[in-house]
DNA sequence: CCCTGATTCGC
DNA sequence: GCGAATCAGG
């Protein structure tokens, strides 16, 4: 595959949009996410945040060099500088008010079955995963690990069960269990 | 282990 | 220009 019109033009839609270079790769097919990383670059379309830190570094040029450039008058000084003292305090005051990162939802939590509709055999099954789960955290899950949560996220005693997951679902095979009853099942127990 | 983007460098 | 290999981080 190569990149045509085409091709390249979807890859910048969706870099713009924040896809992963392996989304975009396995939406384009034919190519790994290794070439559109460097696609991506080649363009130029590195830093998606868009505009970079309008200052930042952008250290205005050490092109002191130039010995020549007669330099008709620069009044470079200016403030004179009232006993400000001040050594070196780069940083210019932003007036960015700390901004508060908020926690993205992310996906949605699983549906915490309610105790009452799990059949005791699923229960029991529950509590005998738990005891070899893998204890991930939040970020450790991925799309192949059990995000069945346990325990109290309010309190430090809170991980999620972390085994590999039934290919496509979101929990392990004995979480899918108690997480997807079929219907039939509750159907037939009385509530 | 899974994933992310960044870089390098032979082709 | 291309992208696999590799790096650095989560």
């Amino acid at each position: 595959m190569s990149w045509t019109d085409e091709r390249v033009e979807t890859l910048k839609r969706m870099w713009g949009e924040g896809q992963s270079a392996s989304q975009i790769a396995k939406d384009l097919g034919g190519v790994t996410r290794n070439a559109v990383i460097g696609k991506v670059h080649r363009l130029g379309l590195s830093n998606r945040a868009g505009v970079v830190p309008a200052d930042a570094a952008a250290p205005p040029a050490p092109v002191e060099a130039e010995a020549e450039t007669p330099a008709p008058q620069a009044p470079a000084a200016e403030a004179p500088e009232p006993a400000g003292a001040e050594p070196e305090e780069e940083e210019a005051a932003s007036p960015i008010p700390a901004r508060k990162q908020i926690i993205p939802a992310g996906q949605p939590l699983p549906p915490q079955p309610s105790a009452n509709e799990i059949s005791p055999e699923a229960l029991a099954s529950v509590r005998e995963v738990e005891k070899g789960a893998k204890r991930l955290s939040l970020m450790e899950l991925t799309e192949r690990t059990c995000k069945w949560p346990v325990g109290d996220p309010a309190t430090e005693d809170f991980w999620f069960c972390g085994l590999g997951v039934q290919s496509g679902k979101p929990y392990c095979e004995a979480h899918v269990g108690v997480a997807f009853q079929p219907m039939s099942s509750r159907r037939d127990r009385r509530r």
